[in-house]
Parts: C-alpha cells; sequence; structure tokens
DNA sequence: ATAATTACCGATATAAATATCGGAATCTCC
DNA sequence: GGAGATTCCGATATTTATATCGGTAATTAT
C-alpha cells in the first residue's frame, strides 16, 4: 500500500461520509464499526479531518461527524495534498533505491513514471463522489437501514 | 517505495557485487561506505543473503563477500522472491481499501494492476546483471580503483 | 439543573522496522 | 602459533507507526 494507515482511514471515513444524504452525521463508534476500523484511532483521524476543515462534528446526543465539502466538487487530489499522502508518490524511486536518477534510470524506473503520472492525472479528475460511489452503496432518503 | 528497506539493502548490495569481476569481495565496511548503509546493518543483511546462498563469505584478511551466483543468469524475480519482496505487490488494493475487490474496484485499482503486471511480467526477464550495470559501472580488470 | 450522550485530548501502550554495539569465532599471513 | 583482520551473532537501542485508555468538556433532552 502506497499510504499511510491513517491516509487510508481517512479515505474510507470521507468515502463513507459521502454515501450518507448530507447533513446527516454518524458517530464514530458506529463508524469504527462499518469500516472496521480501531474506535479510537478513527477518533483521532477524525480530528485531523476536522482541522483540515474535511469533517464537521457536533457533541452530545444525536451528535457525530458529517462532511465538510461537497464530495462532487472536492478531488481525492485536494484530499490527498491535504493529508500529505502524496509524498510517498514522490519517491525518486520505486525501489527505494538511492542511485537511481533519472539520468541513471533503474530497471523499474520507467514503469513507475507510467504508474506515477496516470495516477496523478487521475487523482485531480476523481472526485470524492465518484471515489465513494465505487465503493460504497449511495443511500438514497426515505429508506431507513440500520 | 514498495519493498522493505531490508529488501533495497539486499538489491543495492547485491547490484553492487555483481559490478565487481568475479571472485573479487568487499568488505562489508567498504560496501557501507560505497552504498551508504549502516555498516552493522548491512552485516546482518548480507548474513541474510549468505543464508539465501545469494553470495559467500570468507573471513579474516583479504576476506569479505563474493557474489555466489552468476548475476548473467539470475533474475531480480527471483532475489525478489527469496527476499520475500514480492509480498508488498500482491498487496490487494495499492491504497490498501479494504473494500476494494476486483468486483468492487477502487478508482486506482486498474491502474495498479496495469502497474503491478508491467513490474512482474518484467523482473523474470530481468538479470541481475542488467540491473547492475544500470546503477553501477561495470568495472574492467587492470584500473584499480580505490 | 440534571442526566445522558458524544466528541475531545493527553498520556501511554504495543508492534514493527530500523539501527547499533561489543565481543566471540574464524581465517590469513607472518 | 601468535597477531591482526574480518565475519558472525546475540543483545539491545531507537524510531516510527499504530493502537488503546480514561477522563474532561461540550451538547442535548428532559
Amino acid at each position: 500500500m502506497i499510504y499511510p494507515r491513517q491516509v487510508v482511514y481517512s479515505l474510507e471515513a470521507l468515502g463513507y461520509l459521502a454515501s450518507l444524504e448530507s447533513n446527516r452525521t454518524i458517530k464514530v463508534k458506529d463508524l469504527a464499526l462499518n469500516l472496521n476500523i480501531p474506535r479510537h484511532y478513527l477518533g483521532k483521524v477524525l480530528t485531523e479531518l476536522e482541522k483540515k476543515r474535511l469533517v464537521t462534528s457536533t457533541k452530545g446526543p444525536c451528535g457525530g461527524f458529517t462532511l465538510a465539502v461537497n464530495p462532487a466538487s472536492i478531488t481525492l487530489y485536494r484530499i490527498l495534498a491535504a493529508l500529505n499522502g502524496l509524498e510517498k508518490l514522490e519517491d525518486a524511486c520505486v525501489m527505494g533505491l538511492g542511485r537511481c536518477h533519472s539520468d541513471r534510470p533503474c530497471a523499474l524506473h520507467d514503469i513507475w513514471a507510467q504508474f506515477k503520472n496516470s495516477t496523478i492525472v487521475r487523482t485531480p479528475k476523481l472526485t470524492l463522489e465518484e471515489f465513494s460511489s465505487r465503493l460504497f452503496k449511495k443511500e438514497t432518503s426515505g429508506s431507513g437501514s440500520g
């Protein structure tokens, strides 16, 4: 996996939130349960996301987290950038070889460059909404499910 | 970087050894210096490589490590397999998303599959010699260099 | 106000990767 | 066979990522 766990959890959480009707909140506990992420760890991750203004939280009964951005207009690229998730992709060499540079490329240099390029070309076009809808069934209003 | 550090060090060490004339040994200390790898850590890595029969060692004065395989005939794929370096590539999802499967792929699934495929198709054809020669200037007999 | 619910936050635990150290074992050269 | 060179090896330190815990603060419903 090319992203640290925190980033992955963030993407999953944001993806899930995006699959809810807007304004609908979800509690950390439930989110953790749904995504199979350790509860307290997820809490910390969500707090980070709030600092980045990607989610908002409300305390007390019926509180929880909700998306602070429009999933149809924010891109994964922007999210990843906010989470410093792009750093790994910027690594000079896939294999981590210190000696590998563009003027003296390792054997996988080109293949990797291609992948990076595809990815980096793709994510600026990829909205959170699309990302979410691929992984989570979009809930529609009216059919309440547990 | 898609491989753990140990694997990277191994590749660098093997690459370096392959760039030497056959039968020529190099001391851990010098290798560590050349590759900019912590000395003792490299020592441990080399010991692992010896267990895997990829290098041989001789103790005492003029001792050191030398390649135990023919760089022209062993492939990176075999080396990586021996080092368990292929495990990471087998990860189901680039992003690490638990929900991403081939029947419900994430947005980067295909791009990643392509990359994996290119890589896995490439490394079985890639000899250690070719890998090495891209990164290290092949030394020719006669010109001693520090 | 009070009680219940929830996020918030700091401290700490755990695990894994990475790195360091020192001395024993082995070998070569004299 | 002794001195010096070098690997070998087990113990341990350091760092980073990941996870846990418990209490506090804020909010809501009654």
